[in-house]
DNA sequence: GGAATATGAATGAAGG
DNA sequence: CCTTCATTCATATTCC
């Protein structure tokens, strides 16, 4: 890494009082789009439930951060954050069937973040697909059943669709690089907030 | 192709299913990063004013994110108890592996009595088979359970609080849109290394 | 109200 | 490729 430890013994503090100040800053911008988001969610949950107050309403946090994940991991592999964001990059890439010799080269460069093997590549590559493809069959076209909440059925489910989120990338929301001077924009924000730190 | 495609008949909503499903796990997303700014703006206020940590002014965390776990929550699809007694027999009747055509003959079925999909029939018959083969065995001995025992939970490494600040290094501030589906899955954005700074 | 349990769902890996 | 299994996670429920 870049981030000089050829400071020699002395690691301890590595961050400057402006750049302190600056992560505080961002701080508050997280804070702020939280704190919308919050609403949104408020606002979303009373909106998609609609007849059926019930099943709406909460959300899924998704195994968001409750549970740190062992060290040693024994038997499964688990990619890394760094590895999956570039594993989705290349999926998103299009080459659709990464050859022998494709694998190789990624698993060599996925190996840079973290333990991985060639086969573990390609198993990631095979699952996505067929997840992927399995999307449900059954046409999620069940803008109807709002009208019919008359059957005591509390469980307006929404099948099981789950996973097919492979085009998120085009998302309705503004990165908080990009909003972090708009939202911060009323107080002094020096010009150079950008990179992380 | 015909995946889906025709939405547009129902352009009532303005958001379909997945766009939702999109932004929840945005919002998702959001709660996380949000609640690792606490984590760490807790670390930088011990740290830098130690006297008095919250006159600094600079935001209340609010513990609105440590709720923002809480904040998404998909709806987890239960079987009503027909549906329940109907799979029960099919499970029953020895056609132990109901390959994907039967699949969808059961989900069909099985709608008469309630939502469902194929995927929660999958689901169900995937549980079903292995709790039954877990359970099983389970009768005789037990002795061999304390072989590996090095790999307890082991402590959430994720506020390393101690000395503060320096912790740092393990929280990262993921673009939204990359991150996305690793937040969401892993939420294991400490201990790995991620590059930033 | 928190631990223990039951269970739906996600996913890496194996087999064919 | 496709299917299946094993493991793990998250949530809902129940019991103390």
């Amino acid at each position: 890494m870049e981030r000089g430890s050829q400071n020699g013994a002395y690691d301890v503090r590595v961050m400057t009082e402006e750049q302190m100040e600056l992560l505080r800053k961002q701080i508050a911008v997280y804070a702020v789009i939280c704190d919308q988001l919050v609403s949104l969610h408020n606002s979303l949950s009373s909106f998609s439930s609609g007849t059926n107050s019930m099943s709406g309403g909460y959300f899924d946090p998704m195994r968001a951060s409750s549970s740190a994940h062992k060290i040693s991991s024994r038997h499964r592999w688990t990619p890394t954050s760094t590895q999956l964001q570039i594993l989705e990059s290349i999926y998103e890439e299009g080459s659709g069937t990464p050859n022998r010799r494709r694998i190789r080269e990624i698993a060599t460069d996925l190996s840079e973040h973290g333990q991985i093997s060639e086969t573990n590549v390609y198993n990631w590559f095979q699952n996505r697909r067929a997840r992927s493809k399995r999307k449900q069959p059954q046409t999620t076209t069940t803008t109807d059943v709002a009208e019919d909440a008359a059957v005591t059925t509390e469980e307006r489910t929404l099948c099981g669709d789950s996973g097919g989120f492979e085009s998120y990338k085009h998302i309705l929301f503004p990165s908080p690089d990009l909003g972090i001077e708009h939202l911060l924009s009323k107080g002094e924000i020096s010009g150079e907030q950008n990179s992380y730190i």
